[in-house]
This record gives structure tokens, sequence and C-alpha cells, in this order.
DNA sequence: AAAATAAAACTACAATTGTAGTATATAGTT
DNA sequence: AACTATATACTACAATTGTAGTTTTATTTT
């Protein structure tokens, strides 16, 4: 399976929130994080369909719906899974360490990460 | 400042790790996780001079000797900010949540969580 | 029905990346 | 000094990515 590029995971993002959407809806969804040209989002869904990211439905007299085709949250983690690996040696521990050296971790981080230990 | 594409990270991760190092050192360690051809590897070293992440130093009668110019550990964590970004809205605490849900953290993240967070 | 508009598809093109091969310079060996 | 081996530099080339422009198709308006 293809990778998702990272302007591709701008479109994602808002396919994912919007679930099933027009490319309207895509690209104003898109548009308010990133001053991209219509053309540009969309060349850049018709390459998500080609990598079986997105789907496309098409029904006579209507526009065109787009769904995605992966979970986001099983993407995501994959995707932090191949994130540890290529920087922390697969390590979660790893990356928190070296992550505190420079990025002070917020007391909200704390918090939220104390709550999430508790689970 | 440019990026540091996924193989040239490969050999990042050598320099970083030897220091001061000669070609036949890096190639020895690249090697050691990817079976790349001598070549490959050296023209990632030279896409990284040019992307000023190493230097090289020429003295005559002898190897080259090639160094990081950028901190390891700054790096990453830059990264890794960057890659919060793009998955999880920048929040860590955010990208933590999601990846619990697929991915157990086991007993030693867990400890080791602890470890950190009590210091 | 013809024209105008807008959506969807197709084409474009330079930069970056992965992955070497080839040529040149330098050093060590006979 | 000539020859050989090897380190360094330069060239290559297809695939992917970023970023649209252009063409075609379908729908709505005169």
């Amino acid at each position: 399976m293809k990778n998702i590029s990272e302007s591709e995971l701008e479109v994602m993002h808002a396919v994912w929130k919007l679930k099933e959407c027009t490319s309207i809806e895509i690209v104003k969804e898109v548009n308010k994080k990133k001053e991209w040209e219509k053309n540009t989002i969309m060349t850049l869904v018709s390459r998500l369909i080609t990598k079986k990211f997105i789907k496309a439905v098409k029904n006579k007299g209507e526009l065109i719906i787009y769904k995605p085709l992966v979970d986001e949250y099983e993407y995501k983690s994959q995707e932090t899974n191949n994130f540890l690996e290529k920087l922390y040696e697969g390590s979660l521990s790893n990356m928190l360490a070296g992550f505190a050296k420079t990025n002070k971790l917020s007391k909200k981080d704390l918090e939220e990460l104390i709550k999430l230990i508790e689970e």
C-alpha cells in the first residue's frame, strides 16, 4: 500500500472529518487551512483515489460523493509506529524521553499522560 | 532548511552515532540495517552535505572525515513536533490517546512513562 | 436548443527521492 | 614511473510530489 504524501494528508483530514462529501465540501474544508487551488486539491483527491484511500461514488444527476476507505485512527497509529521506528528505534518512551529534553512537557501533558496510564 | 528524506535519515543515524567518520565507516554502519550499494549511500551523504546536515573535512593524504552539523536530539524533537502537527493537531496527549486505542501500551512502556513523569 | 457555468478529467512540469552506474583523482604497490 | 585499487565526484533515470492549467462533460439559464 502506497503512502499518503504530506499534502494528500491534508485532504485526507478533510475527508475523514466530513465522511461523505462532495468536491465542493472538500475544497472548502481544506481551504480553512491551506490556500490551495481547487484544481490542486482535486488532483490530490484523485491521487488518493488511485492509492485506494478514498472512494468516489457517482450517481447520475448528482455530484460525486467521496468517502474515506481507511480508518482514520488505524491509519494514524500505523503512521505513528513508522515514525517511532524511523526516529526512536520504535520506542515510545524513547521518544518521550528525547522529546522532554527540548520540548518541556506542559503540566497539562503530564496530567493527561497520567490519566491515560490509569486506564 | 531542507528536509532529511527517509533514506537520508538512515545515513544521518550512522553519522550521528559515529560522530566523526570516514565513508568506509558510514557505509559499514548503514549496511548493518540496509543493504545499499556504497554508491547509493555516498549519494545520500553528498545530498546531506548539500542540505547542510553534514560537513566534510578533507585533509591531504587522509580520508575525508564527515561530521554531523545538526544536533541529533534537536533535530528529532523538531521532527516530532512536525509529526504531531501533521497527525494530531500538535497535541502529544492527543497522539497518546489515539495510539493507545490500537497499540496496546505494554507494561514496560507504562513503567517507563511513569518514571519519566516523575522527573 | 444554444450559451454559460461549473464539475470532473486529463495534461504539465519542475523538484525531490530512491537507487545506482561511470568517470576521475589519489594512494599504494611493483 | 607505471599500474592498480579504491575513494570521491559526477551523471542517470524513473517514480513521486507539489502545484496548477486546460479540456471535456454535464447542468442550468436564457
